[in-house]
RNA sequence: GGGGGCUUAGCUCAGUUGGUUCAGAGCAUCUGCCUUACAAGCAGAGGGUCGUAGGUUCGAAUCCUUCAGCCCCCA
């Protein structure tokens, strides 16, 4: 081994340094770039693009650590590991921000062509479209970025028209006049998926309707008055009462003035209101349903941005909804129509884009149809070909996939893929494929565009863009994405991949957690709560977050992040380095050689070496359960509590006053365990574990901790004796340690100690006194306890420190009746337990032997305890 | 209303098929230490009737039921 000959190695890391000269040697080297090797086996990854209007945020740190974590791991395991990166074009989200920043401008869509329009897009897309892969750079991300992908690539758009044409020629997309979500914001149609429900503190407005050639009224309450200007019937449950005698009655409907039906139909709840309500057709999903039922009028009151148009009364045209709202409860006032006004809370329908309440709107659209594209894409999860982790999402998926309706694919947009469909200018004839017609001037295209899931859904398969990468690389390993997107994304590319391949798209899906404050809201720019992942990685380093990050997120629950959390990861990596800097200023001494690695070797080196490989194993284990963050935890146990606080310390006896030979054996295996140690923690930190790595041997130019080997589990190695040897030793130093922190005994303090018993090696003996600072250590089957010492009893060996003129009694006496009192609960419930003859006759002999030890055990040490006390007193 | 999840130390959470000296970890707290890798550290300590009430069992934090509270998704 060749160490790097450093004069000073400085006290604490410092990851600015590291991190940004390791990524472009990574990237120089190309150790990320994936080609087809038929002698490897694939380890695929295609990452959830991210929005070119989107800014790295918290939870893509996550995300992507978790991407990076699976794809580093797998490549030191010798997989030929492919991480594609790319990015989505994001229809509404670009097209909203850009409309926003012509109308700076003084522009609007209306004002120039779609070509323009285009022009600006990409425009925006290029300012700031690779800003995001810029900042995930800097968290070590090992994408392979020649294989970096956008979903407006001409290769990409040509598959998602072409899923579209061979769709509609299935039968499975056709044209309706249907009630959609409609966006008056961006004048759009939106799915039912991009609608969220948001709690309003509202106004409940109870209507007296007159009853036709009546001196009777008919009151219906309402959240949204304007929209009694659509009505076109009053609806009560068959069952209600109140209302028999008013069935096939006409009311009149005011301001409007025209004749509306009264009706019986079950939908109506009779509890709410007054149980008659308005019925509105044109804007109301179960007011459609019932009128289609009912056979009633459909009067849209609406324009696209949701303003008022020639269907109301003149007065009332042109107006926002809300002005009409107002206008509409004013004038039911003035015609003494207004019942009375209730403060209501309901939830109100927004866009997830516009953030402003959609609109139910009867609009011409395209649709999908989902009932026969859902039937196998469930049964692949249901039968497990995929796996959900957690796996409870398995439910969710079901519940969302068994009731699913029909897809709108269709946006009044320009940004994005635009529907491959012709209309004859002449016939109305529809044509449908991926060229144009060869008549074109006979044709006008399709103005709306795909819904961006209509494009990302192909996202797995055709990022690879050619038949052999395809076939090569799909389907892939690991969908690494959150659960939010479960029925946008997920589910749609498991419909696509079975669709147009018949092939599923991955094989595990690894939902991530959902990272909100220390308080457990949600991360949001209005909260101001959302940490600019750069900073902290400026504060404490790419690693440290990382490791955090995954540290705090257990599989299947929220983390609760702050930015002081983030210690937690900087202090292991500075512990791996100090350990590292140990064993580096050593290695300015002692001679390192491979030659002598396995010489010299002793119980503490056997120990290390099987909770090494115990380690690997657990990790192992973990990674393949998808228990990430349980990994992260043995690879910091393992660090931080076995190498570092025992084994370091355990190989300072032997480098300080070994032989030479001695001192080189010891140095070279805790080199190389640490160089091992390096290798099990790089794909969780990559900076640190490939900036020491290249420090603790020489290595050849390009050479890089990322493709070595991940440490291989060797059952060989697991060593139960040097285990409970070591085990031994430690309990007798931590009572040892114990008394001298109970008795105040200062640490510089130099005491005896002696041992009663008959089983301890000298080699034990040597390492228990160089651990606690002892003048003398006796040793013996059958010393007697001297006069005025500290005791304590483990696992059967007597422990007594004379501490003459430094003891108080009472505080030994104490201490020791505390032990007592503890072991002997455990005692008499062992003892209760054996004395039940149910207990003794019907659970299995090995738990009874166990049992049995148990008491024998404690029984010893019970006496050993009375004993002292006795002496004591 | 339908579905899912959660409730264990002051806080955040582990705890796999019920039995391992099982009641744990990290953070926080307290005490003592600048011990020639690390004060971003070391060594010790205190702290919980495992949400409630039942049940199954020789044995329950763990399985079943009840109730309470909290969170998420869908309608």
């Amino acid at each position: 081994m060749h160490p790097k000959n450093l004069d000073e190695i400085p006290k604490a890391y410092d990851p600015k340094n590291a991190e940004d000269k390791w990524y472009k040697y990574w990237e120089e080297y190309k150790l990320y770039h994936s080609e087809i090797d038929k002698n490897k086996t694939p380890y695929t990854i295609v990452i959830p693009p991210p929005n070119i209007t989107g800014i790295l945020h918290i939870g893509h740190i996550l995300n992507n650590t978790l991407q990076d974590i699976y794809i580093r791991y797998k490549r030191m395991q010798g997989f030929n590991a492919c991480w594609v990166p790319g990015i989505d074009h994001a229809s509404i989200a670009t097209e909203s921000k850009v409309v926003a920043l012509l109308k700076e401008k003084g522009i609007t869509k209306d004002d120039i062509s779609r070509e323009e329009f285009l022009k600006h897009c990409y425009e925006w897309k290029d300012k700031y479209g690779g800003m995001i892969f810029k900042q995930l750079r800097r968290i070590g991300v090992s994408c392979d970025w020649e294989r970096e992908r956008f979903t407006m690539d001409d290769h990409y758009y040509k598959k998602v028209i072409e899923a579209f044409v061979h769709l509609y020629k299935e039968g499975l997309i056709y044209r309706g006049y249907r009630m959609v979500n409609w966006d008056p914001a961006s004048k759009s149609a939106i799915s039912d998926e991009e609608v969220f429900y948001k709690e309003v503190q509202g106004k409940l407005w109870y209507f007296k309707y007159p009853v036709k050639d009546s001196n009777e009224f008919v009151i219906v309450a309402t959240t949204r008055p304007e929209t009694m200007l659509g009505d076109t019937g009053i609806a009560v449950n068959p069952e209600d009462e109140r209302y028999t005698h008013l069935i096939g009655k006409n009311i009149i409907l005011p301001i409007v003035g025209k004749e509306i039906p009264l009706f019986s139909d079950s939908y109506v709840d009779k509890s709410f209101g007054t149980g008659a309500v308005k019925v509105t057709p044109a804007h109301d999903v179960n007011d459609y349903d019932m009128g289609q039922r009912h056979k009633l009028e459909i009067v849209n009151i609406f324009n696209e941005d949701a303003s008022t148009n020639g269907n109301v009364p003149k007065e009332f045209r042109n107006l926002d909804r809300y002005e009409a709202r107002k206008k509409v409860v004013a004038r039911m006032e003035e015609l003494g129509l207004l019942h009375k006004v209730e403060e209501y809370t309901n939830k109100v329908g927004y866009s997830q884009r516009g953030n402003v309440p959609i609109e139910p709107y009867l609009s011409e659209q395209w649709f999908m149809k989902m009932d026969e594209l859902c039937k196998p894409a469930l049964k692949v999860v249901l039968d497990g070909k995929i796996k959900f982790h957690p796996e409870h999402w398995v439910k969710t998926y079901e519940h969302w996939m068994s009731g699913i309706r029909d897809w709108c694919i269709s946006r009044q947009l320009w940004w994005g893929h635009r529907i491959p469909v012709w209309y004859n200018k002449h016939t109305q004839e529809i044509y449908c494929d991926v060229n144009p017609p060869e008549d074109i001037e006979n044709w006008h295209q399709e103005e709306d565009v795909l819904d961006t899931w209509a494009s990302s859904w192909l996202w797995a398969q055709d990022v690879f863009t050619n038949q052999e990468d395809q076939n090569y690389y799909y389907p892939t390993d690991l969908l690494v994405t959150a659960p939010d997107i479960i029925f946008f994304w997920v589910a749609r590319m498991i419909i696509a991949g079975l669709h147009f391949k018949n092939e599923i798209p991955f094989k595990d899906v690894y939902f991530t957690s959902l990272v909100r404050d220390q308080q457990g809201r949600k991360m949001s720019k209005s909260l101001g709560n959302s940490p600019d992942p750069l900073d902290l990685i400026d504060e404490y380093g790419a690693d440290a977050l990382r490791f955090t990050i995954i540290y705090i997120a257990p599989l299947g629950q929220d983390v609760l992040f702050s930015n002081e959390k983030c210690e937690i990861g900087r202090n292991f990596a500075n512990k791996i380095w100090n350990a590292g800097r140990f064993l580096l200023m050593n290695a300015q001494n002692i001679k390192l050689d491979r030659m002598v690695e396995y010489k010299h070797i002793d119980f503490t080196d056997k120990w290390i070496m099987s909770r090494f490989n115990e380690t690997i194993k657990a990790v192992n284990d973990s990674m393949t359960k998808f228990e990430v963050n349980a990994a992260s935890k043995y690879i910091y146990s393992y660090v931080w509590n076995d190498f570092c606080d025992w084994y370091i310390e355990l190989t300072k006896n032997r480098l300080y006053h070994g032989s030479d030979e001695v001192k080189s054996a010891v140095l070279t295996r805790a080199m190389s365990l640490y160089e091992k140690m390096l290798q099990l923690v790089h794909p969780f930190m990559p900076f640190i574990t490939e900036e020491l790595w290249q420090l603790v041997d020489g290595r050849k130019e390009g050479e890089s901790i990322s493709t070595a080997a991940f440490p291989l589990f060797d059952e060989k190695l697991i060593d139960r004796r040097a285990e409970s040897e070591i085990n031994f030793v430690q309990d007798v130093v931590t009572a040892i340690r114990n008394i001298r922190g109970e008795m105040n005994i200062s640490p510089a303090k130099q005491i005896n100690v002696f041992l009663k018993s008959g089983s301890i090696t000298s080699s034990q003996e040597r390492y228990i006194k160089s651990l606690v600072k002892i003048d003398q250590l006796i040793v013996d089957e059958n010393l007697d306890k001297p006069k005025a010492c500290a005791s304590a009893v483990v696992k059967g060996c007597d422990i007594f420190i004379p501490l003459e003129g430094l003891i108080d009694i009472n505080v030994e006496r104490a201490r020791i009746e505390k032990e007592l009192s503890r072991l002997l609960n455990s005692f008499n419930g062992v003892r209760k337990k054996l004395e039940n003859e149910n207990f003794v006759s019907k659970a299995p002999a090995d738990v009874i032997e166990k049992e049995k030890n148990k008491l024998a055990d404690w029984e010893k040490a019970l006496e050993k305890l009375q004993a002292i006390l006795d002496d004591l007193s």
